[in-house]
DNA sequence: ATCGTGCGATAGGCAGAGGCTATGGAGATC
DNA sequence: GATCTCCATAGCCTCTGCCTATCGCACGAT
């Protein structure tokens, strides 16, 4: 039984009439003859009395007919659900993210992506870069952004730098402005608002104190990004935060940090043994067309 | 897309394994991997991810999986309904039969092809020869049995001869017994009961009559088979029925006409130009092979 | 590090299926 | 009775699907 056999057995049906269905579906009269031939024996039933000039479907005709219409039907379904998924007509990209892009880079770059691909489902995950990564491996996410390095022992995956973030101090506009530029070791004895653990800026910042040879002093600490812009917008301290945060509190005072300052890396990760479905590639791509455009630093050439 | 392509799929898909799938399907390996590239380039997508050692659907494949194996399952659906109309095991037979054959032949005949064909659903039209002609001319009947010769003017309709029936005179048991054997003339002046306007039964009897010189006189007229019987029994006259009919009214006096006696020809129709269902082909099957065996004369040689 | 192993992809050849054109033959039509 | 319509048949060609043989690659064991 083919595909090509129901479909000329149905034109055949609907026509009753061997030389239009022919026309109708594309080849010759022979041809369709004798694929309902075929069809015929294979079944071991004719499916047509062809009287003269009254061709009419037997009883096994008229058992086959709705089953191959449904199948012709499910066929042209699956044509169309698969072509819906081609062309990002409808989809699903479970995204991971951590806290500071989902509230920097984000907005903007989902918004774009939505208003290109309205049928596309986003599910974002917002996490550590540690889980991110687990969650990756599990096959739990399509994609993640990924603050760079990546932790050691990950699995398989796959990285693409995407930008570089500038770190900067914001402050209190209330506050007396700081010193300009910041360097890190003036924020030694400064009172900082300190995110929970698990943010990668923690890590970071905890690191370049050390670095310079001095532990940092919270204020409070423990904070999710908004708790802590809020913190320090009631003057409770600063806080180190990405340039693209520090862009959106428009009601705090950022200074810039002295050369060679902070700076960290964002990177697209995927798993490297499978392809990401289309929906994730193109949201890929959009997020380095944004990466590129907007005001941050693309990445390192 | 063809059938066999989506069955490589679902067998790729449950198995996760190309080679293995392979054999379920009973390929060579390379022959499925071709028909899934084949397929995946029709539809414009991959299908599977082919990690190492882990080949997985992609979203792609996920929305194809659950309309392949339905499509799979009615074609399957297909071969079996069609199965089971060739096997008699489902089906339908309209026919069409006088009164006096519904009375006497069809109990018995239909009684042992249902035993045979418990599957098979048995439509009855009870009507007079000419009725029939039309009703199987239209194709609301797929046989009928009918009394030879029909109607001139009938539509191109194949008739083969099933039997010929002797008729004989039935009487009240309580009457006194008629000269044996009667002949039609001794019907001059003897009360009949006579069937309604359309049974053949009628014109055969009045024709011959006729044929005498004389028309015969009716007690009652205008009853359906039973009806005739009744008033038989009732002692209102004699009437002139098939020997099978009056075989099965065993309270009554039946007397065979003398020789040459009066016959009817009773025979199978269909229209010429449409083979009859498979279950109308075997319900005629059965009806010769009753009717060679029963007690009516077969028919001629 | 190297080799073996498992698995999917690729290459090349063969046979069959399905398509086409041309033609046959049986009813219907004028 | 000539013609027309329409489905079936015949013969040929191409394309496709299957096969065997082999490759390439990643992984695991030695």
């Amino acid at each position: 039984m083919q595909f090509q056999q129901l479909l000329y057995f149905v034109a055949v049906a609907e026509t009753r009439h061997f030389t239009r269905a022919a026309e109708r579906v594309h080849v010759s009269q022979p041809s369709l003859s004798q694929q309902i031939r075929a069809l015929e024996k294979e079944l071991g039933a004719e499916l047509f009395s062809r009287a003269r000039g009254n061709v009419a479907l037997t009883d096994a005709g008229e058992a086959l007919l709705p089953l191959a219409r449904r199948i012709l039907a499910d066929t042209e379904t699956a044509r169309v659900e698969v072509q819906e998924l081609v062309q990002l007509r409808r989809g699903r990209v479970r995204l991971g993210a951590p806290p500071s892009l989902c509230t920097g880079l984000l907005p903007d770059v989902l918004r774009a992506f939505h208003d290109l691909h309205p049928g596309i489902e986003l599910l974002i995950e917002e996490s550590g870069s540690h889980d991110l990564v687990r969650e990756l491996a599990r096959g739990a996410l399509d994609l993640a952004l990924v603050v760079m390095p990546l932790p050691a022992a990950s699995p398989a995956l796959t990285t693409v730098e995407l930008l570089h973030e500038d770190l900067v101090v914001v402050s209190s506009a209330a506050a007396p402005a700081p010193r300009r530029p910041v360097r890190i070791a003036d924020l030694e004895g400064e009172p900082l608002v300190m995110f929970r653990h698990g943010y990668d800026l923690r890590e970071l910042t905890v690191a370049a104190c050390r670095a310079e040879g001095f532990e940092p002093s919270f204020t409070v600490e423990g904070g999710e990004m908004d708790a802590v812009l809020g913190f320090v917008r009631a003057g409770l301290g600063v806080a180190v935060v990405p340039s693209m945060v520090a862009a959106r509190a428009r009601d705090l005072r950022v200074t810039a940090l002295a050369r060679p300052g902070l700076r960290r890396t964002i990177a697209i990760a995927h798993r490297s043994d499978v392809a990401p479905p289309r929906a994730a590639r193109e949201l890929q791509r959009v997020l380095f067309s944004a990466g590129t455009a907007g005001g941050a630093t693309g990445p390192a050439a």
